[in-house]
DNA sequence: GGCAGCCTGGTT
DNA sequence: AACCAGGCTGCC
């Protein structure tokens, strides 16, 4: 099945990291960017060239005029396109998701952490859970938080999970805003670069002073994946009582 | 639950 | 040459 070959885009929808391109005839293509993958705009009459690791490509006429080939790239190939015949397909392909982290509520989030023992970052980065959090940003939502990684997930107090699902959607608004966090690969479809890597308060930056506490930041494999985190902003045994108010750097 | 494995490219 | 990386699946 061509992937939309001949059609016309009627919407385009996202849930958590899967992005879907709905054409009007109700076939729907779900893209799933993996690590490296990207699209890539070539606008008609453009010099660029199409570079190595594209594997599909598409010859696009805008609506005012904006033709040109859309590319999508991807050298590590973890990413993936798949093509679904309808939209109920589709409800069914994102029905295994949880809710969008960029609008997930604390009641929400506390129904996908409740009961687990395992790490909370482990729960954050499963997209069954929370669907559209990676390792970056659960890393800088749980600092945000002032939650340690390591914390069982179903041990969170509600005013934690509270501070957690604000600071879920918080890190993920800023970020879009800065156009996404490149760090080698990323790009948009122009080709610029995302500019929120220069303001991760965590990721990346394990030695470095804490932007809140001046703590040096601490390196950790937890759920397999790289982890930083403030060892005094984030206690592994939360403090009994009031808990400060999430911190937040710029 | 943890973990290897899928790939390539950049960095040490 | 070895190690590391933004994600996810499927096997123990």
């Amino acid at each position: 099945m061509a992937l939309l070959r001949g059609a016309t885009v009627a919407e385009i929808r996202r849930h958590g990291k899967q992005l879907a391109i709905v054409a009007v005839d109700g076939r729907v293509l779900v893209v799933q960017l993996g690590m490296t993958g990207q699209f890539f705009f070539v606008p008609r009459g453009s010099a660029m060239r199409p570079r190595d690791h594209v594997h599909a490509r598409w010859m696009v006429a805008g609506r005012d005029g904006d033709d040109g080939v859309m590319l999508f790239r991807d050298p590590r190939r973890f990413g993936g396109l798949t093509t679904l015949a309808s939209v109920g397909a589709l409800q069914r392909h994102w029905a295994t998701l949880g809710p969008d982290a960029l609008t997930i509520t604390a009641d929400a989030l506390a129904v996908g952490l409740a009961g687990s023992r395992r790490a909370v970052k482990a729960a954050l980065l499963d997209q069954r859970v929370l669907a559209g959090v990676g390792n970056i940003y659960a890393d800088e939502a749980l600092f945000g938080a002032r939650i340690h990684p390591l914390r069982p997930a179903g041990g969170m107090r509600a005013d934690e999970v509270r501070a957690l699902a604000e600071a879920v959607r918080r890190v993920l608004r800023r970020a879009i805003k800065a156009g996404g966090s490149t760090l080698n690969d990323y790009r948009d479809a122009n080709g610029a670069e995302g500019k929120f890597s220069s303001r991760h308060a965590v990721y990346g930056r394990a030695g470095t002073p804490c932007v809140a506490c001046g703590s040096l930041l601490r390196r950790q494999v937890v759920a397999q994946r790289t982890t930083v985190y403030c060892p005094v902003c984030q206690p592994e045994r939360p403090g009994a009582g009031r808990a400060r108010p999430p911190v937040f750097c710029t």
